[in-house]
DNA sequence: TTATTTAGGTCAGTCATATTGACTTAATTA
DNA sequence: TAATTAAGTCAATATGACTGACCTAAATAA
């Protein structure tokens, strides 16, 4: 980079300070999962467990369809990981009107797994949201949401109706 | 919740609107890997390969110890990952000044890896940028740095000396 | 100088996440 | 009736990560 280009380039905007956003990225995530992630590890669970088990909660009788588009993976690795939450009774499913769907919802026993894993990651942010400026956090939703694609835009105000 | 208890609590604690956050973090993540991902793909490596050819690149001459510090994976984790990226010469690794240690080392093709992987990440954080308010840039980067637990914060601020 | 610690490596086994591809069944819709 | 859609299943494969047990060589502490 030239000293013009320097000059020319607001110090936000410099590649270094890009990259800093990336790794700040990297380590909250990492950070963020931690909490749940280890819950899930004690009961022989992963990510995809509560990933599942937090979209079911969110759309009560979600179909598996939707499920899949919400989540973007193949419905197989969908099958294997939703076939060990109803075989353990955190997820109960039925028919849809649709006889061809079916609806899914959790059970006493899956919400109560639900409010745990989510009860870690809510109250961190609630704590973030208790120190920092509410101008901070409503910068830090604003550009989480630009940074989403249109088609998961629309999924996200979909299930935020 | 009680109605006093939601008089009390400002709308944008609500846990409706923190769950709101959870999804927008989800979503943007998975959004913001989704490119490099797909590069990675196409050579038969994945989301580890991208992180070890990013810390070795920000921090030349690195140590396996400090790598490992950084990603927190486990020595066995790393060799595979690692292994694969000295074998097909992405990756340069000499004896350091401590003859147990190893220094490693981006090779000119493992640089235009690095940078090709990048430039899509940082390509979309500039387009962000150049879109968003800079006290909106301002307020994600200090929410994301407090999300992220002191020994991070740490290995952060070192990496950025 | 010997004992301990540290850095790195390796072998083996296991688990979780996810993929592609090929099929099947049953219900709905054109 | 034919085509499409929702869901399920079998099989094979890749990636990422783990635990546990060991090993070597170099540096450092007792």
């Amino acid at each position: 980079m030239t000293d013009l280009n320097k000059l020319l380039t607001p110090l936000f905007l410099s590649e270094k300070e890009i990259r800093k956003i990336i790794e700040l990225i990297f380590f909250s995530y990492r950070e963020f999962t931690l909490g749940p992630d280890e819950i899930l590890n004690k009961i022989n669970y992963g990510r995809a467990h509560h990933r599942v088990i937090y979209f079911v909660g969110k759309q009560n009788n979600i179909t598996i369809k939707d499920l899949l588009g919400i989540l973007k993976i193949t419905k197989q690795s969908l099958s294997r990981v939703l076939n060990q939450l109803v075989k353990e009774k955190y997820i109960l499913v039925s028919i849809g009107e649709d006889k061809r769907t079916k609806k899914l919802c959790l059970t006493q026993k899956g919400l109560d797994l639900e409010a745990k894993l989510s009860k870690i990651q809510i109250d961190k942010i609630k704590s973030i949201i208790n120190d920092a400026k509410e101008s901070d956090i409503n910068g830090f939703k604003k550009i989480l949401y630009s940074m989403i694609d249109e088609k998961s835009k629309k999924i996200f105000n979909k299930i935020n109706e």
